[in-house]
DNA sequence: CAGGTTGGTGTAATCGTTTACATCCGGCAA
DNA sequence: TTGCCGGATGTAAACGATTACACCAACCTG
């Protein structure tokens, strides 16, 4: 009488226990040990070819999957990536996700994503639920975070990299480019055409260092010039049309108005557009617009949006692969400043005094 | 002398193994058992209210993180669920798996993603690679998928659901809206206003059963209407501006070109805009275009694309609710159909003969 | 030919929980 | 008093892999 494992009836529907073969089954299937059998999953080269054949035929024949949770106890290793960003709202850091996640899914990774809507507290819990998942490693979107955080990171020994920025200055492994460096570039270019009165469209700085940091570079062109941005020329907004198109709104009543608005990313950018566009503003005779990230919605405006292009998709691959260095042992840069370019379009021309001098 | 457990040192920087606290330890803290520190986490009402202060207190005093793998092995739960998409890139299917990761994180659920590129192999492939990693159950997008597919969820016993489509016919429990519902309504409306000749820009249909069911529909409204599809009207591409600009501009090349393009999404619709920009053929004068999901995108055109507002986020929440429910065993619909909402803009008007005839 | 090395495999301990079952204890009814 | 019951807790056996270690045979080497 052989002994069969008794199993109860599945209870739940997410119950799912299954007479799913395990290492053993496929062990006595190929009759050798489930030792072997994990070796001919883990270090293909460590078993003798005819065996290995064997075992992998028995492997084809019942279907067998490893159980990942057995597998990651034992191993320490779940081979599951952690990804918390912002939010998947703003198409961008779904596509830098995305890129990730293909990056990772070439190495038989998974990718767990975790959204904390600019909210620290709320970034906190989700790395802790994602811990208590096992992944890992994590990426994080932008170089601020809790400190509460990386004591999480450093207690669990998770590594990790931050993106969409870049600091070599910066304790912690970062991949991205220069934020600053990107509306400094731009708001130079204004400056050279003739804009004296710059205005700024950001989303709320306070959790979101990338749109502080590109402020920050509009800032310093500006003083480089000997020229001050007028604090109530400055508009803080949640990151949609709607918010932008009113704040550009507030700016254009004014009457000493900036002749140059510049959006810290392209939705302030396209909201400044819309507004403009209802207020009867021409762009670019009257006022010139520039946005940061170079998306379709900017490009299609009429007239297409000057902006900056950012390395969206790149910035998810070198993560992945930073990751996997990591994981693996292998060496690993510290920083990883990736370029980015200016695209000039429509929305920006001379100012209009220089476009007075200029007729 | 206490037994004092020995630890390897690191190995790779992966490694993260740890002298992390184990229920056990939380256990001797408390000075109870492993098992009661197991029911306070997982029954609390089923230990005495003294000791799971108790236990408690010890929890956070340890920093006590329960280890994931360990308890999905036991439990044969893992508390993680699938998404998988076609791709994140087109940012519609990000801002669905936004929604259902927000109201499963809230459950303390974890989200794994995965994306297959309208590739049905690739779509196994993940799936598979998702089971191995242990998810619970699945969301998927589209109705259509490979019968392998379905035979290996019903091996594993993972519940799933399938997204952006409803059918009360389909084996399989299904959450979205009716596609060819909307491009019917949107047909109709066009005809209507006169048109006769229409257009048709679509994905590829044959691994998307949205794009067919959307074609379907504006061929079911011409059929009734006893109008037909001219073949050398329709234009299939991939989903991105370029390709849908350059279908596009094919069929304004031809003779007797359509009078009114539909696209199967907003991008066909925004492409169709940009060819008719750079050919100088007028919107809505001389040709009347249409998209579908009503995104910012074909909003902020001028003119604004006309289209058909789809239940994005409902269609995330509403898949996150039912997997839910069947997970934790309570009752579930088969099929849930969202109503969608026709947004008429400017790119849509009289067919040009009934608009002379209109004056 | 003794002794060492190497490559292939099996044995069994182990990872950190959950959970079936046993135990204990106080209260209550007969 | 006895017996039973039920609530709270402890004991220990899983869950299904990985891996340290032991073992064996075959092959080298001096």
């Amino acid at each position: 009488m052989t002994k069969a494992r008794a199993r109860q009836a599945p209870a739940a529907d997410g119950d799912h226990r299954t007479a799913r073969a395990s290492a053993l089954d496929v062990a006595r299937a190929a009759g050798v040990s489930s030792a072997t059998v994990s070796r001919v999953l883990n270090s293909p080269d460590r078993v003798d070819p005819q065996t290995r054949e064997r075992v992998l035929e028995a492997v084809r024949l019942l279907r067998y999957v490893p159980h990942g949770a057995a597998r990651s106890l034992r191993s320490r290793r779940s081979r599951m990536i952690g990804a918390v960003v912002p939010s998947f709202e703003y198409a961008l850091y779904a596509r830098t996700t995305s890129a990730l996640q293909r990056r990772l899914n070439a190495q038989a990774y998974s990718v767990v994503v975790a959204e904390h809507h600019y909210d620290l507290a709320k970034e906190m819990r989700v790395a802790a639920q994602l811990i208590e998942h096992g992944v890992d490693a994590f990426m994080f979107v932008g170089l601020d975070h809790a400190p509460e955080l990386f004591a999480l990171l450093e207690e669990h020994r998770r590594p990790y990299v931050l993106t969409w920025g870049a600091d070599p200055r910066s304790a912690h492994p970062n991949i991205g480019f220069d934020n600053a460096a990107a509306t400094y570039a731009l708001a130079r270019h204004l400056i050279a055409l003739g804009h004296r009165r710059f205005g700024l469209l950001s989303a709320e700085p306070q959790y979101n260092d990338r749109a502080r940091a590109r402020g920050a570079g509009l800032r310093r062109a500006l003083r480089e010039a000997g020229l001050t941005l007028d604090p109530r020329h400055v508009r803080y907004a949640p990151i949609s049309l709607r918010a932008a198109e009113s704040a550009m709104s507030e700016l254009l009543m004014l009457p000493d108005r900036p002749t140059a608005v510049l959006g810290t990313n392209d939705v302030f950018g396209v909201g400044a557009l819309l507004a403009c566009r209802r207020l009867g503003v021409r762009v670019p005779e009257d006022i010139s617009i520039t946005g940061v990230d170079n998306t379709e919605l900017g490009e299609t405006q009429q007239p297409g949006l000057t902006s900056v292009a950012t390395p969206i998709v790149e910035i998810g691959t070198a993560a992945a692969e930073h990751l996997i260095a990591r994981l693996e042992g292998r060496v690993w840069e510290r920083c990883l400043s990736l370029p980015v370019q200016l695209v000039f379009r429509a929305s920006t021309g001379p100012a209009p005094k220089a476009r007075r001098a200029m007729r």
